[in-house]
Parts: C-alpha cells; sequence; structure tokens
DNA sequence: GGCCGCTAGTCTGCATGCAGTCAGGGCCAT
DNA sequence: ATGGCCCTGACTGCATGCAGACTAGCGGCC
C-alpha cells in the first residue's frame, strides 16, 4: 500500500509571479519547493537554511530567497531569520480556518458558475470528473478518487470566471492538501460527497445558483468537519 | 473640497512576512510603495523601474526586488520585466471578482462572529464603529464615515478569530480602496449602510448565526452593485 | 548545580557586479 | 509611407561579498 501522504503533487495554485515566460530559476526554486512540500518531501516542521536549499537546488542564494518570500506570503512556509526557512505545521485548528475560507470560496463559485451558465465542453468536463470518482469508488483507488475530486472543484472555480477567486482557492486548496491525504484511508468511503457534487452539477445545469451555492456550501462543510473530527480523533495534531 | 482619491491611507492588510522584529529595508519598501499606491500618489498605470524605485527609498535593488514581489503576489502591482513595476488599473469587471470574494468571506466573519460570541469590549467597539458613522453622516464628513466603515469591517474580520480569513479581507479591502475613494462623492449617502451595520450588530447579539451571515451578505451585495455601477456610469473604467 | 554573561562563529540582509536578453529606434527596402 | 530587420543600450536576473546581528555553547560565579 502506498503511502497517500506522498500524494499526486495538487498543482492547484501554483503560478509565476512575473509575466515573463523564459525559465526563471526564482519560479523554479518556488514551484520545486512547493512540490516537495506538497510530496511530503518536506514534512511539516522541516526547516532549511537559505543557503542549504540554494546549494540543493544548485543555484544562489538570490533566487532562493525571492521564492522563499512567496511561499512565505502564500502560507506554506514560514521565514525566521537565522533559522531559515519552515514548513508550517498545520493543526485542526488551522484546518477549519483554512475550511471556512474555502466553504465561503467555493460556494460561491458554485453559484457564479449556475448564473453565468456553463460554456460547450464545460458540462462535460464536470461529468468526467464525477465519473471519474465512481469508478475510483467502484475500484476502492482512493488516490484516483482524490485526484478526480480536485479536479471536480478546480474546474468548479475555472468555470466561475472569477480570476481571483480561483487563484484563492487553489492556494488554500493546496496548504489542505497534506491533511486531505493523510486522512484519505482513515474516512468512511466518500458516497455521499460522489452524489454531493452530482447534485451540484444539477443544479448548475437547471441554473439554480441559489440552489448550486447552498448544496455546495453543505458539502463542503460536511468535508470540513469530517477532516477537522478525523484529525481530533487520530491526534494528527501537527500535520 | 479635498480629492477624496489621495485618502486616508488604510492600513487593512499590511504586515511584515518575516518574524523578525526590527525595520528592515524590505520591510519599509514594502509598506511605503503600498501606501503611495492607497494614497493615489502612484496611481493606476504608473510605472517605474527597479534602479529608479531604489533611489527614491534610498535603498539598493535586492529589498526593492522583494517589496516589489511581495505586493505582486498581492496583486497590487505587476512586475513587466524590463518595464519594472506597473501599478495595476482596476476596471469595473476587476471590482465585480474583488466584491464578490470580500461578499463571500465578510459574510462568513459575520456567521462566525454571531457562533462564537463576542469577548467584553468588543460589542462596544462596534458599536462605536455604527455611532461614528452616524456622526460622520450627520456632519457630511464622507472620509470620516469611509474610515468608520472600514473600521467596522475590519473589527468584524478580527472578532471571528480566522487570521487567515481576516488577513485575506484586509488584502482585497486595500486594493479596492481607490475605487471607494473615487465613488465616495458619487453615491448617495450612505445611510442604509448604517441600517445595515445596525441589523448586523443586533444578529450578532442575538447569536442569530444565519441571520448575521445574510443580513450581512445583502449588506455587501448591495455594496457591491452600487460601486460597480458608479464606476460603469462615470465611465471610470480604469482606476 | 543552576543561572547568567561573554564570546565565537555563522546566517542573514543588503549592496554591488556582471552578463544575457530584450525593447525600441533607426534604417533600408518595397 | 509603411513594413520589417538589425543593432544598441539598458534593465533585469542572478552570483557574490561583506558587515552586522544573533544564536548557541562554554565557562565562571553564585
Amino acid at each position: 500500500m502506498p503511502d497517500d501522504t506522498t500524494a499526486p503533487a495538487g498543482t492547484a495554485g501554483t503560478r509565476p509571479v512575473r509575466s515573463g515566460n523564459r525559465l526563471l530559476n526564482a519560479d523554479r526554486a518556488y514551484a520545486e519547493v512547493k512540490r516537495r512540500i506538497l510530496d511530503n518531501e518536506m514534512p511539516a516542521g522541516y526547516q532549511i537554511l537559505e543557503q542549504e536549499l540554494a546549494e540543493l537546488l544548485q543555484m544562489s542564494r538570490t533566487p532562493v530567497r525571492e521564492a522563499m518570500i512567496r511561499l512565505a506570503e502564500e502560507g506554506m512556509v514560514e521565514i525566521r531569520p537565522r533559522h531559515g526557512l519552515r514548513v508550517l505545521p498545520l493543526s485542526a485548528v488551522d484546518m477549519q480556518e483554512i475550511y471556512h475560507i474555502l466553504i465561503a470560496l467555493e460556494s460561491s463559485a458554485a453559484q457564479l458558475v449556475a448564473e453565468r451558465g456553463l460554456q460547450d465542453g464545460q458540462l462535460a468536463q464536470l461529468r468526467s470528473a464525477v465519473t471519474d470518482m465512481d469508478r475510483a469508488l467502484d475500484d476502492d483507488d482512493l488516490r484516483a478518487w482524490a485526484a478526480a475530486d480536485e479536479r471536480f472543484h478546480m474546474l468548479l472555480v475555472e468555470f466561475c470566471g472569477n480570476a481571483r477567486l480561483r487563484a484563492l482557492v487553489g492556494t488554500f486548496w493546496d496548504q489542505s492538501h497534506r491533511a486531505r491525504m493523510a486522512t484519505l484511508r482513515l474516512r468512511p468511503k466518500p458516497v455521499d460527497s460522489n452524489k454531493d457534487h452530482a447534485a451540484v452539477v444539477d443544479a448548475i445545469t437547471r441554473g439554480d445558483a441559489e440552489a448550486a451555492r447552498e448544496i455546495h456550501r453543505q458539502h463542503r462543510i460536511r468535508a470540513g468537519q469530517m477532516l477537522v473530527s478525523l484529525l481530533k480523533e487520530h491526534g494528527l495534531t501537527q500535520l
């Protein structure tokens, strides 16, 4: 059985800050460190000095520092002078905070999607994500299920047309990645979750914005409560 | 009559990234540039090269670059290689995006405050903000009104206990600062706004979380619609 | 033995140097 | 006149140097 905490690296919120297009060392550093954190290669509490990180990534301290600032701004790491970069551990309280934000933003996204309607092909993409989740459940493949689940949620915020909202949800989804992966096998089979998704898609196709928002909101509230109580029950206090 | 676009600098979302406490040039650069943007000393579309900004702030390019990255990450400016830093103009569409986010997050904050209840002194602070807004309206002092309005909203997200949510709302509130200031004298007297605030406080003291959320949500929806339609009507397409 | 102070070593924050790349202008050809 | 191409100057991205600040370790004193 694979270790779920070493998971498919979600790239939900990874994007460069500069508009230029050629591959910058600073962007490489950002993407690489973020990947290692999400894949649990750099677990919570992991510390590394600027200089060490620079050597690890085969570049000088300058681009490393710039990447660190971005990661700190996003809340993935903490910069402690003389102690270098520290991967922030997330407690159940932190996850509660993150989920309150996701609940608010994602339900709003569902409403917006229902209001503006889906473009050609978008409905198919959502349905495909839902189908993949059903199939993954039948196969008992939880990692595939999690990947399809992430895809569904990212599609939804993408289709809502609000780029800022999309970026925010990506960022916080990434921050909760480790906790979701850690609890993947501790929770009951997410059959209800699949039903919720289908219901959201249904409300969207009906153009019922209020229903889409409320169904999705309840869906995310349940997900958050499930996650937080699992973390508490299993004493996963520092992820 | 003072130019409202040169406004009381809201510092809703200004905070250092590093945990250290001594005054860093990078933090000075960040705070100073942000202040100039909010005060409209660096208006939308304003461009300045790294080197020029460094000279302006009397420091080298390195801390300036670090500050620019943070401002770009927050969405206040754009970094265009070879063109330096550019203060992002905000269109009516951008403001709509920002308000959709604020609506979702702030209404969620109101709900959370109602659920957890207010600590000693917090109710008084909220009431004081409401009172100040009433008095400002009587005096026809719109800048004082805007300041008290900001104070009310910041207190609310602060009291909700979710630090991440608080930081987010601060960031987006800052981004919409220029637009609010520009439309301050174009809109009808915000009497309804004051009533809304009183109603939210009332719902919170009753502990009626659903009501607090919904009242505040409608309040913010109206504010957003007002702002966006004013921008459109007056052709303020690039703020 | 514990606590406080000193010191040495190191990590950071910032300045600066350098080379590659790109924007923008001028010139030539059509 | 207009379009395209080349060239040049400059701005950036990154490496590196350096001084100051701070941590941690050790020794002395209570």
